[in-house]
DNA sequence: CAGAGAAAGTTTGAATTCAAACTATTTGGG
DNA sequence: CCCAAATAGTTTGAATTCAAACTTTCTCTG
């Protein structure tokens, strides 16, 4: 009897309910969440934050080293904590984060002769250059930034540097 | 600020260096990085996230897990990948998300009738309740964010959307 | 000047996220 | 109709980050 032939291509089996039309799903709505500014600073952020990486993709640089070499060249000798509160970032994040600047041979660190618990860093000759680099980069790309914000620009960053400061 | 004087003071003999005078190492200048609209950006959405984190703690409700449930809440049967374009976050991370969310029991994921690939979400009441809670939080949240942006606060999110829109 | 407490850094553990590789299913072109 | 390519979701690995615990050193009070 052929009947157990029957088992593959005929039907699938596990399916209950009618194929029903192919119709391409339409985009989600974001509802009231579009009004909320928080979400919306995430998702500038987020886009902001991605192009700058792509861009300085073969430095293989992120936005957060960028900044930590920023302060670097604008206060010598700085010590680890004391980057960490201008980038805002923990001091268990500034560990590794400098530890890797180190490798790479752009920041020196020595302990301070002032205080042996603290670390004293300085950029080193290569890490300006890189960084000299870095910042034609992300100039640029602020001028993509700029151009967006329009003539709002500078009421646009006080308000943001309001967020910063005041939502503590 | 060459910290190094020499002293006298006792003798620790690990100190090859004299101590120096105590000056309360002054607080890093920023510099150019200010005038960065990126990194502005960072820092206002860093201080919002750990607000929102903060204030809807007993939750334990991350703002990307709130973010989550009003998408689903405003699209009922939303797919995964739909879930993820629209809050801006990979199909890989909105696995653990709503694997996250699924067994909290504020979300019930249900194989597709009709694309045996996709997964169909839906708020549960449970979730449903939550969320309800969550956006009380959200508003007063976002309240504080209004009073900052003052009076600009239209434009301001209006440049918001753009860079993320625009800068993909 | 001695000891308590603060501060600088590091380590460890957890969370979040992306990208790439992989599986299962669906679609579309020849 | 069939197979190549696309798509949905998951898994895995790496990066980034915070918080808490810990070590070492410093400060300050009594």
């Amino acid at each position: 009897m052929p009947a157990t032939v029957k088992v593959e291509s005929g039907k699938r089996p596990r399916r209950e309910t009618a194929p029903a039309r192919r119709v391409p799903p339409p985009e989600p709505k974001l509802g009231a969440l579009q009004g909320f500014i928080g979400f919306n600073l995430r998702l500038a952020q987020d886009a902001s934050f991605r192009v700058f990486a792509r861009k300085s993709g073969q430095r293989d640089i992120m936005p957060g080293r960028f900044a930590a070499l920023m302060v670097l060249r604008d206060n010598p000798n700085i010590t680890q904590s004391a980057l960490g509160r201008a980038i805002a970032r923990d001091k268990s994040s500034v560990t590794p984060l400098l530890q890797d600047l180190q490798r790479r041979g752009l920041v020196k660190r020595m302990r301070s002769t002032t205080d042996r618990r603290s670390v004293t860093l300085t950029l080193t000759a290569a890490g300006a250059r890189v960084l000299q680099d870095l910042i034609l980069h992300a100039r640029e790309h602020d001028r993509k930034l700029d151009e967006i914000a329009g003539p709002s620009k500078a009421e646009f960053v006080a308000i943001l540097r309001r967020i910063a400061d005041h939502m503590v």
